[in-house]
DNA sequence: TGCGTGATATTCT
DNA sequence: GAATATCACGCAG
């Protein structure tokens, strides 16, 4: 018998919150794939809330509905991945209820399982910064694509996400600021929805 | 700093 | 249907 550390899955009343309040608890737990039979995971450092139809950067602004964003508007605990820029993935976790689509995207991880799974999938990665700090980065990492839009993270499939941290992580090692690459938002720009570790090189930027 | 890249939403005929 | 505008990014330099 193997000792391992004790984790468990988060629950769906863990999600079932506001994408803020979602966001900021996500921090310093941990997001676990397995896919081809490999686990990979990391610690949750950086998020970003996006809160739903009065939110203009947000997917879901102004009550749109589509076949590619159908997993925000679903219930809270599962993950809505979308492809952009021709290229990149990014993840997210669907907050709330149903019909409330609102959603926290997952922008870095500090990776601590199965890093030469991920240095394989990433061969441009110099070192274990470059591995998950940035939203695109990690999904590649963690062999996170469209197929996996709609899994339940509570549940026992192929991505989901343990509890790390019993308490969250104190108010002073969390920083907030405003999210990254939303300039057409306009008032929404400015607001503090993106929450990340105070000095944890794993952050997107600094 | 400036691209590449292609799915998606939107806006036409 | 088809054209076009847009995009929660990463990489090379």
């Amino acid at each position: 018998m193997t000792k391992r550390p004790t984790t468990r899955r988060l629950s769906r009343r863990f999600f079932r919150r506001d994408a803020a309040t979602l966001a900021r608890a996500l921090l310093g737990q941990r997001l676990v794939s397995t896919v081809g039979g490999v686990r990979t995971a990391g610690a949750v450092v950086e998020t970003e809330a996006y809160l739903g139809v009065h939110d203009k950067a947000a997917h879901t602004y102004g009550g749109r509905r589509s076949a590619r964003n159908a997993t925000m508007w679903g219930h809270g605990g599962h993950a809505y991945v979308y492809f952009v820029y021709g290229m990149h993935h990014c993840v997210n976790a669907v907050a709330g209820s149903a019909e409330e689509p609102m959603a926290v995207l997952i922008r870095a991880l500090q990776p601590d399982e199965g890093l030469s799974e991920m240095y394989t999938r990433r061969q441009r990665a110099h070192d274990d910064t470059d591995l998950c700090s940035g939203p695109a980065k990690l999904c590649q990492a963690l062999g996170i694509t469209r197929r996996l839009d709609g899994v339940d993270l509570t549940g026992p499939g192929e991505l989901c996400i343990e509890r790390r941290l019993d308490r969250p992580l104190p108010e002073t090692s969390v920083s907030v600021g405003p999210r990254v690459g939303i300039g057409y938002a306009e008032e929404w720009q400015g607001k503090p929805l993106r929450f990340f570790v105070r000095g944890n090189p794993h952050v997107s930027r600094g």
